[in-house]
DNA sequence: TAAATTATTGAGTGATCATTCAAAATTTGG
DNA sequence: CCAAATTTTGAATGATCACTCAATAATTTA
């Protein structure tokens, strides 16, 4: 067996940001060539299509993002001040000049009318997600209370990733979300 | 001068299901050209370039988006719920089986690494239809809360177009969206 | 009706698209 | 060190991309 010269992880990695920038469609195989520095045929060899290749990203994407997320959390020692973290982390990235939304709502979006396989896999990464939150509220809430707050952040968060496009002030953002969830405030 | 043979606005109006559902990039000449029944040739003498055409569906989308907003709340007896009745519009829109989200949304999303002047109306539009709800909410709140409910209003829009590909059952969507703005509620 | 003006045509432009594959290079097992 | 296995190559594939333009058709003006 001769041993693989590239990291495919590392390939990966570089075209998270390409396809998280751009898009599914508008994102060329000659854009990943010229990233990467490899040609077409190790491109195909390697991952089969474009789309593979784009799942493996989102797929990266999305478990890297939940393990943030857990980290944030589980080093919280109130449950409210983890979420706060989480919300404060997010509008801090919507804030920065080169802000890009998020790479699973912008598939989503761009994939709604496909129905492919990576459409779906938005759809179960959200509801994972969603599912995470509530799992964390459970932790201070009884079950009725931790669905609804995590229902509710979730549509926060959502709004967050779109509404940080808007370029206003800094804090603003963040103030409106903890208008919008008034139990977050432990005191 | 010779007369037009073709009306513009239904070429804009068959236009605007094409790049609303698949977007921008998704959507080919080649789609356009099935789906009005115009040569190539024929479109580009009357609209220059696919990203003029469109700028015009976009542009034809929001501003019928802006005037059934209006049209909702001016004849509204209460201000907020004429509110109630926007989001129950747009909940119901998102529960049905064909929804494709916000056009404008959709666009922002897509065309957020370009920079482009489509990209910056899209800024300008969803300003704009912040300033209508604050416009609106200003009949009954004062300015300082009209400003804070107008953007905390915003936020659950955003959330309830994106939140609306998720397929949770029907009132669900519209019950977190009244628990995170309570100040609806005029009893 | 004749001439001028404009709309429409549709085949054709070169560029770029995702993808392929036989050949070359590389690595490993014996 | 040789042979088998695997990776990498990169030119080439046909399809499709946005777009053009000379020719034709339609309409208006004079």
């Amino acid at each position: 067996m001769a041993k693989k010269k590239f990291d495919k992880d590392q390939v990966i990695d570089s075209v998270i940001a390409l396809f998280w920038q751009q898009g599914f469609t508008a994102t060329s195989i000659q854009q990943i060539v010229e990233v990467t520095g490899l040609k077409p045929g190790s491109i195909y060899h390697e991952f089969g299509s474009k789309e593979a290749l784009f799942q493996l990203a989102l797929t990266r994407y999305t478990d890297n993002s939940i393990y943030e997320m857990n980290e944030v959390l589980n080093t919280s020692l109130d449950v409210c001040e983890g979420i706060r973290k989480i919300l404060s982390n997010l509008v801090q990235l919507a804030n920065q000049p080169e802000y890009c939304g998020c790479f699973l709502i912008k598939s989503q979006l761009e994939l709604s009318a496909s129905n492919s396989q990576v459409y779906q896999y938005t759809l179960a990464s959200l509801q994972k997600t969603e599912n995470n939150y509530r799992n964390f509220l459970s932790r201070k809430f009884d079950n009725e209370k931790a669905n609804c707050y995590a229902r509710q952040l979730m549509m926060v968060i959502f709004a967050i990733r779109v509404y940080g496009y808007q370029d206003i002030q800094n804090t603003s953002l963040l103030q409106t979300s903890l208008e919008l969830l008034p139990w977050l405030q432990t005191e």
